[in-house]
DNA sequence: CAAAGAGCTGAGCTATTGCTCACAATAGTG
DNA sequence: CACTATTGTGAGCAATAGCTCAGCTCTTTG
C-alpha cells in the first residue's frame, strides 16, 4: 500500500462523453464500496467491479487509490453547502434563529450518505495535499462562524476565536454520532437540544 | 485481512513469569507502533520488531492483529478513569463545578497517549465482541452522567437523556479534537468555555 | 541432572493488494 | 472507408500482509 505517492491528478483528461461516464461511474462505485467496506477492505478491483469497468480503466482516470478518496472528498466538500450562512438574520433576538441555522445545515450535510462521510473522516490516511484541503475548509468554516458571532449582537462569549472553534466542532461531531450510530434519538428532539445548548452558551447571561 | 475472526483470546496463557513480561511487551510495543503508523500501517511483524520478540510469540498470545488491538483498548477503558465523579458536590450552585469535573476527567482521559486514542477510537474496524464492549462503556457513561443531572438540583432540561448523550459526546469529542490537533487553544481557556456551554445548557435559563 | 513442558524463534507459506502493460475495441475525422 | 486518437480490457506482477510450524532454548520439577 503505497502511502506517499503525491499524484493525484488522472494522468490521462476524458475527452470523450463515454470517458467522462465511466469516471463518474468509477467515482459512485466507490463512494458505495468504501462506504460499505471501508477504505482498506475497499479495494480497487472491487471498486471496479462494482463499476462494471475494468481495472486498467479506473488507473486511467485515478493514479492511485488515494486520489478516489480525495476526489470523493474535495466533490462533498464543494458541493455547496453553508450557502445558507450569509443571508442570516442578525437583528436582537435572532439568535437562536442562527444557531438552527448552523445545526440544520451540519445535518443536512450528514443526510446524503452518513457512512461514506464516515469513511472520509474517520478512516482515510491522506495525502498531505488532502490534508490540507480539508484543513483549509475546516478553517474557512470557522472563520465563518466567527465573524458571524462577531457581527450578532446577541452574543456574549469571553473568546471568539475559542467559541467558534468549539461550535463547529460540537455541532459537527454531535451530528456525526448521531447519524453514524443507531437511530436512538429523533432528529427533531436532538437538534432542539443542540440549539438550545449553543444558543444559551453564545448569549452567555450566566 | 482477515476482519471478521471471533477468536479473540489468547491461544496460550502465560505460566511463567517471562511470558507475562513478554506478553506486555508485546502491548506496549504495539501501544507505540499503533500510535506511529496507525492501525493498518501498524504491522504485527513491526510490532515484534520493537518489542524484541519474534513473529511466532506474538501469535502464541494474540490469535491474530484485532486482538491486540482490543485489549489495547479494554485494559484502557477498564483502567480506573471516571473515579472522581461518584464524590461530586450535588448541592445547588454547584453546576459549573460538576461540569468541570466531567470535563477534567476526559482531558485527564486523553493526556497519556492522545495518538493511541485517536487510532483506538477512529480507525479500528472492531470485532463485533469489542464493539459491544465499547457500546457497554458508552452507555455506562451516559447513565452515569444521566443519573447524575437527575440528581443535581440545578439541571433545568427538556430531555434527561437526550442531555446526557449530547454532553458525553461534546465533552468527549472536543476533547478528542483539542488534544488530537495542533494545539491553538491553551487547555485552560479551552476548559472554561467548554464548562461554560455545558453548564449554561443544563441550567437551562433560557 | 535429566526429563518434560513452557516459552521462543524466524524462514517462509498463503492470500491479497495496488497497480502495469500489451493489446482490443470504439469514436472521431478526412 | 481508412487512419488515428481515445478509451477500455484483464491476466498477471511485485510487494506486502497476516500468520504457521518445525524445532530450538529456557524453567521447572522430581
Amino acid at each position: 500500500m503505497p502511502s506517499a505517492d503525491r499524484r493525484l491528478h488522472p494522468r490521462r483528461k476524458p475527452r470523450q462523453v463515454r470517458a467522462e461516464l465511466t469516471r463518474d461511474r468509477i467515482l459512485t462505485a466507490a463512494a458505495h464500496v468504501f462506504a460499505e467496506h471501508g477504505y482498506a477492505a475497499g479495494t480497487t478491483n472491487r471498486i471496479a467491479e462494482r463499476a462494471r469497468v475494468s481495472i486498467g480503466s479506473l488507473y486511467q482516470y485515478f493514479p492511485n487509490k488515494d486520489a478516489i478518496l480525495a476526489e470523493l472528498l474535495v466533490r462533498h466538500i464543494d458541493r455547496g453547502t453553508w450557502t445558507q450562512a450569509d443571508e442570516l438574520d442578525l437583528s436582537p433576538g435572532s439568535l437562536e434563529a442562527t444557531a438552527r441555522a448552523l445545526v440544520r445545515d451540519a445535518i443536512d450535510n450528514h443526510r446524503d450518505d452518513p457512512q461514506l462521510l464516515r469513511i472520509m473522516i474517520e478512516e482515510a490516511s491522506f495525502s498531505q495535499e488532502v490534508l490540507d484541503t480539508i484543513e483549509r475548509h475546516g478553517e474557512k468554516r470557522v472563520g465563518q462562524v466567527r465573524d458571524l458571532l462577531a457581527r450578532h449582537p446577541d452574543v456574549h462569549v469571553r473568546d471568539l476565536d475559542t467559541a467558534a472553534e468549539l461550535i463547529v466542532t460540537t455541532v459537527e461531531m454531535n451530528t456525526h454520532m448521531l447519524m453514524a450510530g443507531p437511530r436512538t434519538i429523533p432528529v427533531e428532539t436532538f437538534e432542539n437540544e443542540l440549539v438550545a445548548m449553543v444558543t444559551r452558551y453564545l448569549r452567555g447571561d450566566q
